[in-house]
DNA sequence: GTATGATTCAAACGTTCGTTTGAATATCAT
DNA sequence: ATGATATTCAAACGAACGTTTGAATCATAC
């Protein structure tokens, strides 16, 4: 068994995958064209109908590739967290943790086009092609109902439509800052050397967010959400 | 001085405009086409050549529109406060209102288009055309600027650096939040009549923006940033 | 070696794209 | 009313789009 022998056996699909969320990201799902999309990927024309039917078809595969795995991490670090505290609800910090780690750690992997998709994920959220949004929300559904079910169980006292509009505001931060890490600079003073480490961004996300999570409410006094335990 | 005499001037310009910032924001830049375009604007096809020049002159038309007003209003309402406050630094939260209050506002705006101008441009931050981000970024800058320069007074205590991610991080969650009202709905149990009550949201946004702002930092200890006065 | 199936390839399919053209029509000052 | 200007219109332009086709090439089992 040589190397040669295995490695072309799906390597035009791989090609094609990889040149396709480099370019979704770049230039969108219906700017991306075919050709410009082979010609990255070295490989024919036809090669994207014949590998996976249609474009259509090629965007699914691309998420498919990358969200399937990362979704079922975030849920098994989730499963690993609950099982380590034994019964006691998590610490709202951590559930953050859990959700925003594994989309952070691609951000690093410029090797194997993981930024590239982390980026493409972040601005397809706000895309309102309907045949996107079900195939992402369908993507998510589960990881997000067992999220919200952790989030609930920490925080108790927070009533669930201020949960939901919650998870939306952090959802959207993370989501806004993987798609314009390395692309939009609105503010000036920016320090290029600080794009790309993950670690440090990891803690500014966690500190921002666990923040928000616990504000005080509309109504209430200044005191922060009651958390549990 | 009759209505038809003053209406039609350039009625067909606006009519362009409204159907492109609706067209825009449901299928991007590139998946809108001038047929379509012209179409739902009732229009002849050659008009948007004729009034605008080409497509990329109507993209920038669409911003010019709404973002200049939208952006001179935010300062307008940034000044107001500041010379209410005669010298003094403005709480935190102002100036979080004076930023997100006017593009919240125009979510309601149903009638005159605003609110598919407000999706628009939550889905274009994250677009990573560079004629785009340009663009975006020009019409932003004096604000970012003057916005900065109001949180590093309300906030002496925060290191710049943490300002620049924090502001980074609260545009992000307004700009999400704003692309993604009425679409995408990754979390199960939304309440529809929730969507565009915008006061409502608005509270929610500052509770959310002004505890994150306001989160220890990083290496401190649990004790939020200290404001100032 | 030869047959079989999988994959690649150049070429072409019909359609739609943004833009241009020149005539027709509308608007308005004189 | 008449001439100048501004706008609208149907038609066409070449280019690029996603997809299909059928032959050529490759890998593999017999």
């Amino acid at each position: 068994m040589t190397l040669r022998s295995v490695k072309p056996q799906h390597e035009t699909r791989r090609r094609i995958l990889d040149a396709a969320e480099e370019l979704f990201m770049q230039h969108g799902f219906e700017g991306a064209s075919m050709r410009l999309l082979t010609t990255k990927a070295g490989v024919n024309l036809a090669a994207v109908n014949y590998h996976f039917g249609s474009k259509d078809a090629l965007i699914e595969a691309v998420f498919q590739r990358r969200l399937d795995p990362m979704n079922a991490a975030r849920l098994a670090e989730l499963d690993r967290l609950e099982t380590e505290a034994a019964g006691e609800p998590l610490p709202p910090e951590a559930i953050i943790r859990a959700f925003i780690g594994e989309s952070l750690a691609m951000i690093e992997d410029g090797r194997n086009g993981g930024r590239n998709f982390v980026r493409l994920l972040g601005r397809t959220y706000t895309e309102p092609a309907k045949p996107i949004r079900t195939l992402i929300g369908r993507m998510y559904a589960s990881t997000m109902e067992g999220f919200k079910t952790a989030f609930a169980r920490s925080l108790p006292e927070l009533p669930s439509g201020e949960l939901f509009w919650r998870m939306h505001f952090m959802f959207g931060t993370l989501s806004y800052t993987l798609a314009a890490t390395d692309t939009v600079q609105l503010i000036a003073g920016f320090k290029p050397e600080d794009r790309h480490d993950s670690r440090a961004l990891q803690e500014r996300l966690v500190q921002f967010l666990t923040a928000g999570l616990l504000a005080p409410l509309p109504g209430s006094s200044s005191s922060t959400v009651r958390k549990a335990a």
